[in-house]
DNA sequence: CCCCAGGCACAGC
DNA sequence: GCTGTGCATGGG
């Protein structure tokens, strides 16, 4: 009944697609990294110090057959979509890097994010950020970037390092605000609008009543309960679906992908 | 040459 | 409030 689906799930479309490399059948290591997590006879297992991360990560305190049951009860498009993705996870990757990922992510395609975010893990001069993982904003403000091509989104990237590095705009402190508010606040970042907002709400914050609209989402609500307009979307997604939007918009993005 | 890609900022109603 | 347009870059 319960299911995990752990390549689904990172090459889904949330942050862990951007920061997450294969390196072998079911394994995976973060990009200039050390956490690994891997499938074992049907389990899912990490590296010992990445045990708390994971847990964050795949939101294993979520109960997922109870949300995807809920969700689909009454609703043909989710049933057929739960059915599919049985064993796909939402993902919660932390706000700077969710911010990073879908700041880069947008009027572009999968592969090329996915190679600009990819060199946003090391630094020109060939060094791993310390920490590992995806370059801190205190590092990407006095780093040369240039080399990859990230066209008008660098200076948005860069603005944006230089606000959240510097001037102490504080993701931490959005945690406690209602959807609205948090999301206005991000809102304030350069480059940063309503859908990479609330992709950073939902994939970094792990705020799973957030709806984020893209080209994809927004063709399948048109198509498959004839709602267009963005506002008049997000009321549907929240009286619909509530604290689960997030997760019938993940559906809803990897269905409409394939179907549309 | 065209159009599109997990949009955004800005202008003009 | 809503709607249109330009935007860097690469691929089809």
């Amino acid at each position: 009944m319960d299911s995990f689906d752990l390549e689904l799930t990172i090459e889904s479309g949330q942050t862990p697609t951007f920061t997450w490399e294969k390196t072998a059948p079911q394994r995976f290591r973060r990009i200039a990294g050390k956490d690994e997590v891997w499938m074992q006879d049907g389990r899912l297992e990490c590296s010992p110090a990445f045990l708390k991360g994971a847990r964050r990560l795949f939101r294993l305190q979520d109960n997922v057959p109870a949300i995807y049951s809920r969700i689909s009860e009454g609703d043909a498009v989710l049933s057929e979509a739960v059915r599919q993705y049985a064993g796909l996870r939402l993902t919660e990757s932390g706000p700077w890097e969710s911010t990073v990922c879908f700041l880069v992510s947008q009027n572009n395609n999968i592969p090329r994010i996915k190679q600009i975010v990819r060199g946003l893990h090391v630094r020109p001069d060939g060094l791993n950020p310390a920490s590992g993982g995806i370059m801190r904003p205190e590092k990407l403000v006095h780093a040369d970037v240039s080399a990859l091509k990230m066209g008008y989104r660098e200076a948005f990237l860069k603005q944006t390092a230089r606000l959240v590095a510097e001037n102490g705009f504080s993701f931490e402190r959005l945690r406690r605000r209602g959807l609205d508010e948090a999301r206005d606040a991000l809102m304030e970042l350069p480059g940063v609008g309503p859908k990479v907002a609330d992709c950073i709400l939902l994939y970094g914050l792990g705020r799973t009543e957030a709806f984020p609209q893209d080209v994809w989402v927004k063709k399948a609500v048109a198509t498959w309960y004839g709602v267009t307009k963005e506002n008049n979307v997000k009321e549907f997604a929240a009286e619909k679906w509530g604290n689960n939007a997030g997760y019938a918009q993940q559906l809803l993005f990897c269905h409409a992908r394939e179907q549309l």
